[in-house]
DNA sequence: CTAACGTTTGTCCAATCGGTCAAAATTTGC
DNA sequence: GCAAATTTTGACCGATTGGACAAACGTTAG
């Protein structure tokens, strides 16, 4: 046996985890982490402060998990990203998937996008290492597209940015956009059309 | 004279409130507005806690002054958008006017990132109100520029929402922005870079 | 010089916050 | 059914925070 050895997890505490980084996630991606206090967090999760720091050692401690998993699927679909296939077909679905997670996950983008605003205090090492180097590989092969005459000659990077920019847009900044579009276009068929928007844009601009 | 008249202000007490409001900035723009302190600021502009609460009567008061500052800012480049000019060239210096604005004042953008990722508490009746009436006039426009053929038929609201996206990600993402690019390409010509590719990218997609 | 006015500061307060702790309540293994 | 382990809670603590206040300090006009 181990000393260190860390029991394994009740089936309540697997489940009560969940419950509050659930919660945690509403809380810190609506006022940001030092805008968030542990009470609204246990009482969002229907327990008391006490309760919640038995399963969590810090608000530093939700905090930090609720980063790391978020990281893990965050760069899932430009991980996707690969050569085999028709390159606009491929840029195509990456901006589609993309648009998704902004539409299915708003909390997370918004998780994030607090993060980076406060100068990624968290992060910094992951941006200039994990996160570099796959955008740096993305850009290589989206580089071999344009050698190849597959799609229009420009800057891989800035194209990287201003997909994620367009996407996480409708999560990030998603009271503007629905507050401009009003309540008849603001529905949920607001993705559709930022899809298509989306789709001719990074396709042919705006020239007619 | 009123009973309710205020006592024009002394030269001071203009340099000072100058002053403050720009150490807000700062501070606000850095750490939100639940994440900044009156000591921080007070710090940032030199002064006592009691001497900056002396020139503005709370935090909440100096924050609103700066949101409603930047705001009259802040729209200034959409309102300039009018159909004498040529469209493409119209929509190409709204572009690199917001990428100026993103390069310059990248304080304010963060700022007014934080209150729009907060959910718009304090802003709200602006956004639906000024900004969508702004912003479906201009909309009015774009679309007479499609109908005569002048730009690409799509979704004007959909087009502004991309060059707000687009440009506030150099000001908003800074951190990641350089983080990506590296040592090498992160340095002042990333706008320049930045510029070049949006350019082609809204005229003229990726499309070989 | 001095009285009136504007400015600055030290001290204080109540509320909130993150976190502790021991005791009580509950669940689990046998 | 019962003892051990796990879970929950109320009470509490020190630190930080936004803000109040009166006293002190400076400045200026007569």
């Amino acid at each position: 046996m181990d000393a260190a050895a860390k029991p394994r997890p009740t089936r309540i505490q697997v489940q009560k985890r969940e419950l509050i980084l659930d919660a945690a996630l509403d809380v810190f991606s609506t006022n940001g982490f030092r805008g968030s206090t542990i009470d609204q967090i246990a009482d969002a999760a229907g327990m008391s402060k006490p309760n919640l720091l038995y399963y969590f050692k810090s608000k530093e401690d939700i905090h930090a998990t609720l980063i790391q998993r978020l990281l893990e699927t965050w760069l899932a679909p430009l991980h996707e990203i690969d050569d085999i296939g028709d390159p606009l077909t491929e840029l195509k679905a990456y901006i589609r998937r993309k648009l998704e997670m902004a539409r299915d996950y708003p909390r997370e983008s918004r998780l994030f996008a607090n993060e980076i605003l406060q100068g990624a205090p968290r992060i910094m090492p992951l941006l200039e290492g994990e996160l570099k180097s796959l955008v740096d590989e993305k850009a290589h092969i989206i580089k071999g597209w344009m050698r190849d005459g597959k799609i229009a000659r420009t800057d891989p990077w800035h194209l990287i940015f201003s997909i994620w920019a367009t996407t996480q847009h409708y999560a990030d900044f998603d009271v503007q956009v629905r507050a401009v579009l009003g309540p008849d276009r603001g529905g949920e068929g607001r993705f559709d059309d930022a899809a298509r928007f989306l789709e001719q844009l990074f396709l042919d601009g705006l020239r007619p």
